[in-house]
RNA sequence: GGGCCUGUAGCUCAGCCGGUCAGAGCGCACGCCUGAUAAGCGUGAGGUCGGCCGUUCAAAUCGGCCCAGGCCCA
């Protein structure tokens, strides 16, 4: 039995934990900083600092977080955290927003279930639910977003219902109203004949209708191409009842056209000899076959952008004695040559893509159907009818005007609505609008905006870039009740908007007051004050569309916090916001800013599962943080975040975060075991580099390294290069090498030792490096580390900044002279584990190999000692190439490496084998002296 | 159907302004250690670079088509 020298021995010893437990000691960690009061602290010691703003795009304020949304906070989190420790102030206001038809949707269906009608209820205290449920989802997903650690001003947020943000959304509003980029226009919308109220898309259901469909002439007035001369268009449709309303038809540029001459006809048909129509070439048989031509043929054929330029008749043409219309042939991306006659028929009234058609090429919208359903009398000849009873009204006029082609019969699915069941049709009606080309060209000043933002990744901005330059106006109304209401007043009968500064005010004034419940609440007359008279204006009841509220938190948050700059240094949200948030607050911003609210503009992709699949219910792969939180804890889902491109889609899975766990659990080590080496560590110990020996410099270099690489990567956004590298720094660069290497002198050297000192001393500096440099990600791990080795009540790693690396760490030439080094290493611990498959050696300790050396590489390691970096008890070193039995690599050329056991005694303290382990203590001549300067 | 984008070892990523055998870490397998121990060390096996066709003396890298997937439109 060997000496037991065991407690003579520095071994590691520290209270950080190897276990994480993250699930149990978050949460602890939250309240501390609750308790501190961390937010509030760290603006204290960034006083004075450069700004960096991330202005937070406000989620919807319902239902639990996601792992859409808990992507999307880490991220900020990890900037946030990152900027602030490069040494800028990096102020966070979360916000929320609150209006809109999700919330108004879960009141009504409560009202549902008490037998309560929404209408019934005034629609203040209907708003006052509202504010209530999403006040509600606030305070959870406030503490959910906590507890992912994400830091910030949760004790004042915003949200986009608070009465003082409310006023500002209204004077955004005011802006574009004072200065003449608001109007009164109409739009196509989704219409309930029996409501008499606009439905959105998620009101709506499909079911199966059979409706009658019908082939329409429209003779060709003017023609871009002689053959076309005499011949009529066909369109298809499934509503007949529309075609009163048509002002265009709409072709496909690629479809091929073919222009047919009628040769016989079956009885009964509509069609004529003789008479030449226009189909796409796809469906020209199944045209024929509805319409009984049983002979034609083809007189030529045409690719849909020759009929640019052509003009129709209205196929209505004279009946009533109207419908004398140029109906324009144009182009449009959505017309198919699958199904109908590939000729579309385009009523702006009465279609989403015929209005937005219409909008691009200045077509008329006409008020053709009243809100009940029946026709205006701007539809001469059928004023009066129900649309749903007016098929047959429209067939008798067009065949009377022997336009009428073929009819038939056709089960479809058509939307209705969720609340009647009824059938629901597409109409023209009022809606508010900014104009995107007006007098103050918003377009061209947000292209150049765009033009003058930074986007992360650089796509972003041809994808903005493309949308802003094709979308309509913008149309800001709504015709609901939970929301900032547009809040003018029209002249009832000039029909002229009422442009006062001075009412703006008040009503701002009062919303301010009371909320934007005061346009229901106060009389008009108090707005309007004594230049105006409340019986002449009609008191607009809409309200705004919940992207100009959100388009607004700029100005909400930006330029009213004392604490807060405009524009924001950067928004941050997932790709669909290129349509959504980042667009809205442009043309918000460029609207009454002239320019971005924002410098940058950084996206990340949608989270999917691990086969790239996107999460849903019915797929059954839906990974809710919530239940990661419990299972694994934040910073795992933290390092999920960054070691992903998150530019791209990002899988997530149990292998993945298994992933995560294990490098997680690699990095955590490595703080504990250089938190353990550093028990007791006293500044007597420390070393200057310059005092340090070759390997401990090394390690210093290579954080220089990393002094150079962290902020870098942190400005760029760049986490997964970052992290990869942090990782396989503490993998290989130290756990594998440096830290194997030193534990000899860390655990047997004698305290004053060069070797234990300079090992102790970088240590020491890693810590500080890791700590930080891991701190914006792993903010929790970080933090118990920090405690762990400077315990005190109100400390904190997130107060502290990235280190300063000193220039005198950097030694040129280190890096590649230990890679080499090492490369020859690689040789010996190879030739190692051949003697270990041969059960010749255990531990390398037991071997004391030979080590042949080419001339160049006897030069390199002259002053290396190659046993202690190979952590055998010895080695000797012989110049030449090596017996031809020895062990080599064939990358590593000029080594040779002819395994030996190591002779003599084991040291029953160091277990290295040496000749000079004296029997009698059972100890070398190291250890000897370290013992008794212990005793000492 | 249109716009933006992606597809390299089991996983996460490099490489991709064309020209050393396609790299890293993790995981995996095998072994060692038992003084970082629900740790640590060593060695090793894994890739038709989504598929097809082109351009080129030469393609993971350029072009076209197809397949799969994501976001936004329609």
């Amino acid at each position: 039995m060997a000496k037991d020298y065991r407690n003579t021995v520095f071994l590691p010893k520290t209270d950080f934990p190897m276990r994480a437990k993250l699930p149990e000691r978050e949460p602890a960690m939250v309240e501390r900083w609750d308790r501190l009061g961390l937010f509030a602290r760290m603006r204290e010691v960034a006083r004075g600092r450069e700004k960096f703003i991330l202005h937070d795009g406000p989620p919807y304020a319902n239902g639990h977080l996601h792992m859409g949304t808990a992507l999307n906070k880490i991220l900020k989190d990890v900037i946030n955290r990152s900027q602030q420790m490069l040494g800028r102030d990096a102020v966070y206001v979360p916000g929320w927003d609150c209006h809109g038809l999700p919330i108004e949707w879960q009141i009504e269906q409560r009202y549902r279930r008490r037998g309560k009608d929404k209408d019934a209820v005034p629609i203040v205290e209907f708003r006052r639910e509202c504010r209530a449920f999403a006040a509600e989802w606030i305070e959870v997903q406030k503490r959910e977003f906590k507890r992912l650690g994400v830091i910030g001003d949760w004790d004042e947020p915003y949200t986009t219902m608070a009465y003082d943000a409310e006023a500002v959304i209204y004077r955004e509003l005011g802006r574009f109203l004072l200065s003449g980029q608001l109007y009164r226009g109409k739009k196509s919308v989704m219409w309930s004949v029996v409501e008499k109220t606009a439905l959105a898309e998620a009101e709506v259901e499909y079911q199966e209708v059979t409706s009658t469909t019908i082939w329409v002439r429209f003779p060709l007035a003017r023609v871009s191409r002689g053959e076309l001369e005499g011949a009529s268009a066909i369109i298809w449709t499934t509503t007949p009842w529309t075609i009163p309303a048509n002002r265009a038809i709409a072709y496909g540029e690629d479809i091929d056209y073919a222009l047919v001459e009628v040769g016989e006809v079956a009885a009964g048909s509509l069609a004529r000899p003789g008479e030449r129509i226009l189909v796409a070439e796809t469906l020209l048989e199944e045209v024929a076959a509805a319409a009984g031509i049983t002979a034609r043929r083809i007189v030529a054929r045409m690719k849909g952008r020759e009929l640019a330029g052509s003009i129709a008749a209205h196929p209505l043409a004279g009946f009533a004695d109207s419908y004398r219309f140029e109906i324009p042939l144009l182009a449009a991306d959505f017309v198919s040559a699958e199904e109908g006659t590939g000729l579309v028929h385009i009523a702006p009234s009465h279609g989403a893509e015929d209005f937005a058609l219409g909008q691009r090429h200045g077509l008329e919208v006409p008020d053709t159907v009243a809100e009940d359903g029946r026709y205006t009398d701007e539809v001469p000849g059928f004023v009066g009818i129900h649309v749903f009873e007016a098929a047959e009204p429209v067939l008798e006029a067009l065949a009377e005007r022997g336009n009428l082609l073929a009819r038939g019969r056709l089960t479809h699915s058509y939307p209705h609505s969720w609340r009647s069941k009824a059938p629901l049709i597409f109409r023209a009606t009022a809606q508010w609008f900014i104009p995107m080309d007006g007098p103050d060209g918003l377009r061209a000043k947000a292209l150049r905006a765009i033009d003058e933002t930074r986007w992360v990744p650089p796509q972003g901005r041809n994808r903005i870039r493309a949308m802003v330059e094709t979308r309509p106006d913008w149309c800001v109304s709504r015709q609901r009740a939970w929301g900032v209401p547009i809040a003018v007043f029209v002249h009832k009968r000039t029909g002229e908007v009422l442009r006062d500064p001075e009412v703006v005010e008040r009503i701002a004034g009062a919303f301010e007051e009371e909320g934007a419940e005061a346009w229901w609440n106060r009389d008009p007359q108090e707005f309007l004050g004594d230049r105006y008279r409340a019986e002449d204006y009609e008191k607009v009841e809409d309200i705004l569309d919940v992207w100009f509220d959100s388009g607004s938190t700029h100005a909400i948050v930006l330029e009213r916090r004392a604490d807060m700059t405009w524009p924001a240094s950067l928004y941050l949200e997932g790709s669909d916001q290129h349509r959504g948030w980042f667009q809205s607050s442009l043309l918000e911003s460029c609207g009454t800013r002239g320019r971005a609210p924002y410098e940058a503009v950084l996206t990340h992709g949608f989270v999917v599962d691990a086969e790239g699949r996107k999460m849903s219910k019915s797929l059954g792969n839906v990974i809710s943080p919530l239940d990661l939180m419990k299972t694994h804890g934040a910073d795992i889902l933290r390092l999920w975040v960054v070691s992903a491109d998150y530019t791209e889609d990002i899988r997530i899975g149990p292998e993945i975060l298994q992933g995560q766990a294990d490098a997680y659990r690699r990095l955590r080590n490595t703080l504990r075991y250089i938190l353990g080496n550093l028990r007791d560590f006293a500044e007597r110990e420390r070393l200057d580099p310059s005092e340090m020996p070759e390997l401990d410099r090394w390690v210093l270099h290579r954080l220089w390294e990393f002094g150079r690489m962290v902020p870098r990567c942190n400005e760029d956004f760049d986490f997964s290069t970052l992290y990869s590298a942090l990782h396989n720094f503490c993998a290989n660069d130290l756990s594998a090498f440096y830290f194997d290497v030193r534990k000899d002198a860390l655990y047997c050297d004698p305290p004053d030792s060069i070797r234990r000192r300079a090992a102790r001393t970088v240590l020491d500096h890693l810590f500080h490096c890791l700590v930080r440099w891991l701190a914006p990600v792993l903010c929790f791990t970080a933090e118990e580390a920090w405690l762990a080795r400077f315990p005190s009540e109100e400390g904190s790693v997130h107060l502290e900044l990235f280190p300063e690396i000193p220039e005198d760490w950097r030694a040129p030439g280190l890096a590649e002279r230990w890679e080499r080094i090492r490369r020859v290493r690689r040789v010996i611990t190879g030739a190692l584990e051949r003697e270990r498959k041969e059960k010749r050696i255990g531990s390398s300790l037991q071997a004391a190999p030979v080590v042949h050396l080419a001339p160049e590489l006897a030069t390199l390691l002259e002053d290396v000692d190659l046993a202690e970096l190979a952590i055998t008890s010895g080695i000797r070193i012989e110049p030449g190439e090596g017996p031809e039995d020895a062990f080599r690599l064939p990358e590593v050329p000029g080594v040779a490496v002819v395994p030996e056991r190591a002779r003599g005694r084991k040291c029953a303290r160091c277990w290295r084998i040496l000749e000079t382990v004296d029997a009698a203590d059972e100890l070398c001549p190291r250890c000897r002296e370290a013992v008794a300067l212990l005793a000492a």
